[in-house]
DNA sequence: TTTAGTACCTTGCAATACAAAGTACTAAAA
DNA sequence: TTTTAGTACTTTGTATTGCAAGGTACTAAA
C-alpha cells in the first residue's frame, strides 16, 4: 500500500460504466472491441469486470445487443445504448464533471 | 439504476482515500471534523466509511493520530499525515490527474 | 486433427462503501 | 440526581463490484 501503483486502478473504480457507455456512444461495438478503445486511451479493463458490467446494463435496460456472424471465429454480440442509455449517459457525464469539480477542490 | 440520483456515490468510489488525505494536508484533524469539511465542499462520507478507512491508512503507516481532550464530549482522536502519508498523497493526485486526463479523453 | 486466434462467459475471492446499531463522554435541563 | 441532548468513536452485516483464473466454443490454417 506504501507503493501507489495501483492507486490508478483504485481511484478507476466507479467511472468504467461512464467509460463503457461513451465508447457505445461512438458507435456500436463487441465486448473486446471495447476492451481495446480503452486500452488505446490508457484505462485498462479485463473480461472478468467488462461481461458482467455489460450485462448489468443490458438488464437494466441501458443497453441492448444483436449477434453478428464472424469470418475469423466465433459470432459477436455487439452492444449499443437505448434511449435510457443515452440519457443515463448524459447524467453520468454531469457526475463526473461535478466529481472533478469538487475533487480539485478539495485537493486544492 | 435508471435514475442517477447516486451516479456521483459511484464514481466517486476510490477517491474518498485521496480526499481525506488531502484535507489532513491542511491540518491534524479527527474524523467528525473530516466529514465536515468534506460535506463542504460537496462529498458526503459517512462514519461507517470513514473510521474503517482511517484504520487502514494508519495501519499501513500512512496515518498516525494522538488523543486529545474535549471540553464538549468524548476525547477526540486526532489525524495526522506521517512522511509517507504526505509521500503516497503526492502519488495518488498524480494519479487523480493522469485518471482525470484518460477519461475526459474517452468521453471526449 | 491439431493448433492458433478470436470471442464469450462464469466462478470465487477480496476490497470497500454504507446503513444501522452500539458505546461512552460532557454538560445542561428537569 | 437523574434524564436528555450533543458530541464522538467503533463495529457489524450487507451489497456491490473489480479481477484473476479457468472454461466453452467457433473459424481457419498448418
Amino acid at each position: 500500500m506504501l507503493n501507489s501503483e495501483n492507486a490508478q486502478a483504485q481511484m478507476r473504480k466507479g467511472v468504467l460504466e461512464l467509460c463503457v457507455l461513451s465508447v457505445l456512444k461512438n458507435g456500436d461495438a463487441y465486448p473486446s472491441q471495447i476492451i481495446e478503445a480503452l486500452r488505446e486511451t490508457k484505462l485498462v479493463v479485463v473480461e472478468g469486470t467488462l461481461y458482467p458490467l455489460l450485462t448489468r446494463l443490458k438488464n437494466t435496460g441501458l443497453l441492448a445487443y444483436r449477434w453478428e456472424e464472424s469470418t475469423s471465429g466465433p459470432p459477436r454480440k455487439y452492444y449499443r445504448l437505448t434511449p435510457e442509455g443515452i440519457k443515463y449517459l448524459q447524467e453520468l457525464q454531469t457526475a463526473w464533471h461535478d466529481l472533478v469539480l469538487t475533487v480539485n477542490k478539495t485537493i486544492q
